[in-house]
DNA sequence: AAAAGTTTAGCATTCGAATGCAACAAATGA
DNA sequence: TCATTTGTTGCATTCGAATGCTAAACTTTT
């Protein structure tokens, strides 16, 4: 098999050997601490010195080796961008990867499928001894208060524990499924059935016990629930039972816009529907395929880009001071008045 | 404000200060070194110390440290993913991420907006030594130059550089175009129109150069070839360009399922045509989005799974010998025979 | 021009695990 | 029983950058 020959330049540089801070320094005539320092904002070094040092690195195409200053800093700029998998909101992890990078953070993505698999999820950023986790997914009591023991800032996204002090942005889900409801009820809607999300699910389980809330107070009485899992297919299986039931509903809630999409192909394609004229469907979440033509759901649209700020802000202000005293913020949704739903004119 | 007083347990291991493996085998009564071979496989360590070891692992909790790991290996477990941000596939960085989670592999994240940032990418992940790079983007010649050099294995998707010898698995364009463009003909379409994607992707380019020289052989010409971005709002733009133009195209095909899934919606929402009565619309990946009832998609399906397992083992392969030979793995997609176009019947 | 203050440079040490080497112990064979 | 092989162990060193400390080099003040 072909083997390049060990490349050396005219100047007598060992290509396929990294450039270390000392070759730095040799190169430019300084000590090694000088290089360091170069790299290390805020630290004193001359203009001389900075400038020869600035020749040097061009010359020999020096990066700064982030494994070895981790390990003497101990911390790393990796931040554990933890999701699952199903609902998996990808344009969250989009704009808070590019939020991390803008503020030098990496990003070390861990796609939870199964709950189990929090533990090896935990073992690994803490062998790489991240500087923080913004979670999206339910961690276990225990490995949060691991984590909070070894001082590792988390924020959860979507998640809030009342009985661990950690740090949470969230978007109020039960104002947003009061809106929907009273938007319904205000429409005329009577019968009102909810699609509740897998009920391991925090998340769905909060929408759907304050819709169900809401709807107690206001007199109405959901005619059925029925538990999907957070999937385009989830929905349309849910619609069919629904829409086949004896006592057939006039609006359904759905613990998210994914299932709300899925509730209108089924109810259109499968049962010949007319989306709202024969049937009310809303959504939660603003995602963007719930705003295509064919959907235009009516639903709660979370501040994507409000939330992952906030988030990061703490996790941040909990790097530099891991002391800090725990937050939770919680924004409020927007209602989108879309054309899935029949509403109040107003 | 409040701070935790330093935890200290009857042990008097202090739980704030990492435990170390000079820790765990002072616990043990053995070397570091013994207890460093027992994280390594392979290692040759009593069945004696072994047992030692693991009950001290065990009592003090320990974990070994990457970071210090990797120093001294010169290799970490991560994996650099970059994506670009607007082609993103949410379904393939999933895949991807499970794969190589399965492989002992973690997932570094960078998702790119715009070709420039290519060269900070490309900093980080040499800074983080990162163990290989799975690159779903187009990076420039020199970088994958420099990173060839720096013999850090690459794996492109669904790119395929001609002029540099570097791994990539892909999906076959221009053989999933010749089918497209053939099922079209031969259902009597002869007023085909394309709507591309941004000029500087590779993938939209090849896609539309593929489908253009399959009409060409078959003695069709495009009506026109709409040049929009890779979104849902482009594929929008695109269709009102061309529904309203004086001759209208009796079928599109479109760069990707994205842009076909706007389409439709323009057709059928902003202009009242029907699908597939009125015009023909096929698109190109296999999205999830793709297949949903509403959109029902004529389109080539990606073989994601096949191409991010090829990924995975070219990847390793090379890690494990980073001089072996180049390959390019190029598979066929699966043609989808939705209802969004309309088909010769066979 | 001397004294005091302020930068800046370099030395030496540190982070935590992996590994070549030599020493040693156990197992095997003669 | 002794020689040989095989398997374990610990010592000492290494990876590459950051930083406390001291010494030296500049500034500023008087």
């Amino acid at each position: 098999m072909a083997r390049k020959a060990a490349q050396t330049t005219s100047d007598g540089v060992d290509k396929n050997k990294p450039v270390t801070s000392y070759d730095v320094a040799h190169e430019a005539g300084v000590s090694q601490s000088a290089v360091s320092r170069y790299f290390t904002p805020g630290a004193s070094v001359s203009a001389r010195t900075r400038a020869k040092i600035l020749k040097a690195v061009n010359k020999l195409g020096y990066q700064p080796n982030a494994i070895a200053r981790s390990l003497i800093t101990r911390r790393s700029s990796l931040v554990a961008v933890v999701v699952a998998n199903l609902s998996f909101n990808p344009e969250f992890t989009s704009v808070l990867g590019q939020a991390l990078s803008a503020r030098g953070l990496n990003t070390l993505l861990f796609t939870l499928d199964h709950e189990s698999d929090a533990d090896h999820v935990i073992d690994q950023l803490w062998q790489y001894r991240v500087a923080g986790v913004v979670a999206a997914v339910t961690l276990p009591p225990r490995h949060v208060e691991m984590l909070s023991q070894r001082e590792i800032p988390v924020v959860f996204v979507n998640r809030v524990y009342e009985e661990v002090a950690v740090n949470s942005v969230s978007c109020d889900q039960s104002e947003g499924e009061r809106w929907l409801v009273d938007e319904l009820c205000a429409a005329g809607h009577c019968r009102i059935a909810i699609v509740s999300g897998p009920e391991d699910s925090p998340v769905s389980r909060q929408r759907v016990s304050s819709a169900a809330e809401r709807m107690a107070n206001v007199g109405v009485k959901p005619v059925e629930i029925v538990v999907a899992d957070f999937t385009y297919q989830g929905g349309r299986e849910a619609m069919r039972k629904l829409a086949s039931s004896a006592n057939r509903p006039d609006a359904i809630i759905c613990a998210n816009d994914m299932l709300a999409i899925g509730c209108m192909d089924e109810a259109r394609h499968g049962f010949g529907l007319k989306v709202p004229e024969d049937i009310s469907i809303v959504g939660f979440d603003g995602s963007a395929a719930g705003q295509w033509a064919s959907y235009d759901l009516v639903t709660i649209r979370q501040p994507t880009n409000l939330m992952v700020d906030a988030a990061i802000d703490m996790l941040m202000a909990r790097i530099d001071d891991p002391q800090l005293i725990t937050e939770k913020r919680v924004f409020s949704g927007e209602l989108v008045r879309g054309a899935s739903a029949r509403l109040a004119s107003t």
